[in-house]
DNA sequence: AGCAGATGTTGCAATATGTGGCACCTGCAA
DNA sequence: TTGCAGGTGCCACATATTGCAACATCTGCT
């Protein structure tokens, strides 16, 4: 950016400006380089491999990617229903723009969410869910808030009093939130006290929010209704709940969007 | 700038259009500056070794880059020395007893710690790690409080003004912490100042706080003082410092423990 | 003259980069 | 599927650049 005439660079410099692109654009050529730079496509497969050893980045047939930090084996969950999760999260990261503040609850299909955002510039992620955090936090041009609190093992997530507390120091553009169930008069359930509590705060305290919901959660029936779901903006889902479903949900106030 | 015909100058003269380059572009050359004063390479690589040894900047194959005291890459950083990590976690968790609180700090020394620590019964733990709530919320018969935060990406911790207040919420039996160096006079330093001050609250805050540090970072030098790190219990290590570093540090307080 | 500090020169080792050859991928068309 | 063509990965070796240390030279000063 800086000279327009002489690339050429010490290779530290060159490191710097590999990872930069990388994380731009997801992926970064190596003869493209080797143009820029002005050096041969040997030298930056050299720097490449180097930042490969570092774990900075991945190799593949042509160039470099992010590097993608395998994950210790994700929930027989996370593979439910994959598709569809990914189809929510497609059209989740569809209502995020550039330099959002974002929530992000806890859960599988918010997890899916937080994948398919990547790409989106200049976002704040908030999220009680530590793989999400970890996730996000390992994304450029991402700024992550945990909120702290006790952790629920089964969820791998902050609950309890400190997360409700820190939910209301911040101003949410859009929240994304998990639920147990859509029951069949149209209402959004969950399966415990804090979770319910937790989601119903966001659900009021957002400028917008969407619960996303898999088809596997469609007519089912948990202990807790979440109080003020109706002031969601709308409801993420992968296929159409029955009409009678989609009919009394939207009567209430939030609207169904379909992921494809 | 000034003169476009003999651009020879003193010493200081030189330091300081070194000094302007670096901050101007990030990097410079050692034979593009000797061309520009007009002068060898090795009165230019005489410079910026003084330099360097002044930490203004960062030599490289070639010339010098922008100085900067930040910490390898997490990844590259978790390989490094595990056997002796693995000792400093045998260590510690001989002074862990069932049904403590601990707090972990973040780092790969601690997760050492944190991995040593299965088996405890009824443990609760407090961290601002992601890495080790995540790992220990997966462990039987532990309680797991994240103290929530901004994200730091490089620690994948929790870092800041809410992990900072969140600590004093709680009371700690005992506490492992990370640092940047055990520098040669026997004082315990950090890379950033987040990181100092929230390391300098857990040593006064817990009722015994350990500092885990690994052999690698003995005698090295980063820029931010841990304050009252003498009020530490003891400095768990895997291998002897030099017995100057002992003396030192043990006059100020904390013992030296060795793990094996 | 003699000293001290700065700079230059030289030679060799270490590192970085370039080049060419060949095997291997990848996409495409038959 | 097959084969082809172009791009790419990778290796070995050649070349260029740099690091380093020892010693020589210069310059200003007393």
């Amino acid at each position: 950016m800086s000279d327009s005439q002489n690339h050429k660079a010490l290779a530290p410099r060159r490191h710097d400006e590999i990872l930069r692109r990388l994380a731009a654009d997801g992926s970064v050529g190596i003869t493209e380089l080797a143009a820029f730079f002005d050096l041969s496509r040997e030298t930056i497969r050299r720097d490449m491999k180097f930042l490969a050893e570092r774990g900075q980045l991945d190799l593949v047939h042509g160039g470099a990617t992010l590097f993608e930090a395998t994950e210790p084996a994700l929930n027989e969950r996370s593979q439910e229903n994959a598709a569809g999760k990914a189809a929510i999260g497609r059209a989740a990261a569809a209502l995020v723009e550039d330099g959002m503040v974002v929530f992000l609850d806890s859960g599988t299909t918010t997890l899916a969410v937080a994948h398919a955002l990547s790409g989106k510039q200049n976002l704040t992620v908030c999220t009680t869910s530590l793989t999400i955090a970890l996730h996000m936090c390992r994304q450029p041009n991402v700024r992550v808030h945990m909120l702290g609190g006790e952790i629920d093992p089964s969820e791998e997530a902050a609950v309890g009093i400190d997360a409700l507390d820190a939910i209301g120091r911040f101003r949410i553009d859009v929240a994304f939130l998990g639920g147990g169930a859509l029951s069949p008069d149209g209402e959004i359930t969950d399966f415990t006290r804090n979770g319910a509590e937790q989601r119903s705060r966001m659900a009021a305290t957002a400028a917008r929010a969407y619960f996303v919901l898999d088809s596997s959660k469609f007519g089912k029936l948990t202990p807790l209704r979440i109080q003020r779901f109706e002031l969601a903006a709308g409801v993420i889902v992968d296929a159409p709940p029955a009409p009678a479903m989609v009919d009394s949900l939207e009567r209430k106030g939030p609207k169904v969007i379909v992921g494809v």
